[in-house]
DNA sequence: CCGCATGATTGTTA
DNA sequence: TAACAATCATGCGG
């Protein structure tokens, strides 16, 4: 409060200076003996209540008040301070600019808006988590849970966001409107221009925008680290079903010379293990990956599908293994599983002990089916 | 609690 | 652009 006064009292140095020293008589003698000196006294005393209104009580200020604004000189001073203030603003109009929207501002809201904390309601707060787990159980079960989890959070900052705006908001009103009024108040005593009150309510507005953009930012920062905790799927790693990586796993060596499914594969495979076309084509690639780097380990598994594919196609086989065409793909099991027919076997490529899958020719070039 | 398994991400490559 | 390779971060059994 003391502030605002304050901010508006510059003038008031140069008034009790530049409004006594010329004595712009109002009879037009300047300094002339007695009858002008007593008026500088006159004068230097109104100036003098003046200043000192703020410092007193308000009951008190308000009876000065009254009687400096029935004093017999009090038109002719206001008017000087009008000349002089005439004078000051012009300089202060020019320093004051529309100024750009700040970049970093925009990129705040940009991303409250895209994160759905600020803008439009998408869906309304508690029911929009239960809609989206509806939606989204369809597809993926397990992740429904972490996605409303991440919802209900959201929507909690959304929340706490909106509580706090409308409180600055408010407050932000409630000062512009005590500030106008006191301004307002004050012109009687002192010349201020709507222009100047206008000015101070742009002041305090960036003022309050500044708290804001604080709170959008920290905002921000909470749906952040709620991204990162929520939606960064390492975090949430979970292993898929034990049916899932037997559906994969038998895939995969049932395919050992070819383990790249095309996207119908995928998609069939994504939709047997629960789980997403991407997911699917993930765990392709670390299996591939890791199974070239250990041959050793995986051959174990191997065996176990092999033997698994084995006894499934054997109702299908009479006698001879139905695709060995070439050396290509199929080769001999060393020892115990040695009549595995079919691709169960190749995975046990043996290529001088290197841990290369297709020998010469890695994966990719011939298919087996 | 440690170490390995494993799903996901990131950067590179052909 | 898909696959690869390296890496991350969690899951989980001992």
């Amino acid at each position: 409060m003391d502030d605002q006064q304050r901010l508006m009292h510059p003038s008031q140095g140069q008034v009790s200076m530049a409004g006594v020293m010329p004595q712009q008589g109002y009879d037009g003698s300047l300094t002339q003996g007695d009858p002008g000196d007593q008026r500088k006294q006159e004068i230097g005393d109104v100036l003098q209540q003046i200043m000192t209104i703020t410092d007193q009580s308000l009951d008190e200020a308000q009876a000065r008040k009254h009687t400096l604004n029935c004093h017999r000189m009090k038109p002719a001073l206001f008017n000087v301070l009008c000349e002089i203030k005439e004078k000051t603003v012009l300089s202060i109009r020019n320093t004051q600019e529309e100024e750009p929207p700040d970049p970093q501002l925009m990129r705040l809201d940009n991303m409250l808006i895209a994160e759905g904390v600020a803008g439009p309601e998408k869906g309304g707060g508690s029911s929009a988590a239960a809609s989206a787990t509806a939606a989204a159980s369809g597809g993926q079960p397990d992740s429904a849970i972490e996605h409303s989890d991440y919802r209900a959070k959201l929507a909690q900052i959304r929340q706490i966001y909106h509580t706090e705006l409308e409180k600055y908001e408010q407050a932000c009103n409630e000062f512009t409107t005590h500030v106008v009024n006191l301004l307002r108040e004050q012109s009687r005593t002192r010349p201020i221009q709507p222009k100047e009150i206008e000015r101070m309510v742009g002041i305090i507005r960036k003022k309050f925008s500044a708290i804001e953009m604080q709170l959008k930012q920290s905002t921000c920062e909470a749906v952040m680290i709620l991204r990162s905790r929520f939606l960064d799927a390492r975090r949430k790693r979970r292993n898929f079903t034990k049916s899932a990586t037997e559906i994969l796993t038998e895939y995969f060596y049932s395919h050992l010379s070819n383990p790249y499914p095309s996207e119908e594969v995928k998609e069939e495979l994504a939709r047997k293990c629960g789980i997403s076309v991407s997911q699917v084509s993930n765990w392709f690639g670390n299996k591939r990956i890791r199974y070239k780097k250990n041959i050793g380990k995986a051959q174990e598994e191997a065996n176990l599908y092999a033997a698994k594919a084995a006894s499934a196609a054997s109702s299908q086989m009479v006698n001879n293994t139905p695709s060995s065409p070439t050396g290509s793909s199929n080769y001999s099991l060393p020892s115990s599983q040695s009549q595995l027919g079919g691709q169960g076997a190749m995975y046990m490529n043996i290529n001088g002990g290197e841990s290369y899958p297709g020998g010469e020719n890695s994966w990719g070039l011939e298919d087996s089916e």
